[in-house]
DNA sequence: TGCCAGGCCCTCTTTAGGGCCTT
């Protein structure tokens, strides 16, 4: 597969449009296979942690009081993924507060998310869940650290996303697994998941 | 005052409702 940036926010909470921010970000590139290039910042925007968020993440204020200034980080981490097709476990949440973060520094993203939850419901059907934490066991990968900070999370999406082109390319038979093919895989209506695959086998 | 996300996806659906997933 063609190089790859994989994502992931913490963040005080679910929605942009509601006033939460971001508060760590991670970014790791995949190349043949394996994860070669990593960038992880805590980043301050100058909010309260809810409590929540700190119990989940482990992630404080005094934390964030000590962590660079949010547009500092965003500059730096959206220089350090260039223009690499993005990739996120549940993108949709992702790509909200990219896109949020970025346009406070009047920058942009070009191409759609690569969804690796998408792809999960398509690629292993029959998982017993989709969140990240329960497809890592499901698929035996290894937990890269703790589970809600945002490198942890970055790696084991990265190592998920590898192991779904491996079964596509290995159990299904598809030759080239290109970004463009796995977002036309994530939207495919379940009943023409095996026709769209079958269009890429050797 | 009371409200407070939103996209995906299934089904006892499509003039809708509710669970999953991200923090």
């Amino acid at each position: 597969m063609e190089i790859v940036a994989v994502i992931d926010f913490e963040t005080t909470g679910l929605s942009p449009a509601q006033g939460d921010r971001a508060t760590e970000i991670a970014a790791v590139i995949v190349e043949d296979g394996k994860v070669v290039d990593r960038y992880q910042s805590l980043m301050n925007a100058g909010v309260r942690i809810p409590s929540f968020i700190e119990s989940l993440t482990g992630i404080s204020d005094a934390m964030i009081r000590q962590a660079p200034p949010a547009a500092e980080v965003m500059q730096a981490v959206s220089d350090f993924v260039g223009d690499l097709p993005l990739v996120a476990h549940n993108a949709s949440f992702d790509c909200k507060f990219w896109d949020a973060e970025l346009a406070r520094i009047q920058r942009g993203r070009q191409k759609d998310f690569i969804c690796s939850l998408l792809l999960s419901r398509r690629i292993f059907p029959q998982a017993p869940s989709h969140k990240l934490s329960a497809l890592i066991e499901y698929a035996r990968l290894p937990v890269a650290g703790r589970y809600h900070r945002a490198l942890a999370d970055a790696e084991m999406a990265a190592s998920l996303l590898l192991r779904l082109e491996e079964e596509l390319q290995q159990r299904h038979g598809v030759t080239e697994v290109s970004p463009d093919f796995l977002r036309q895989i994530q939207r495919v209506p379940k009943n023409q998941l095996a026709k769209c695959i079958a269009s890429r086998r050797r």
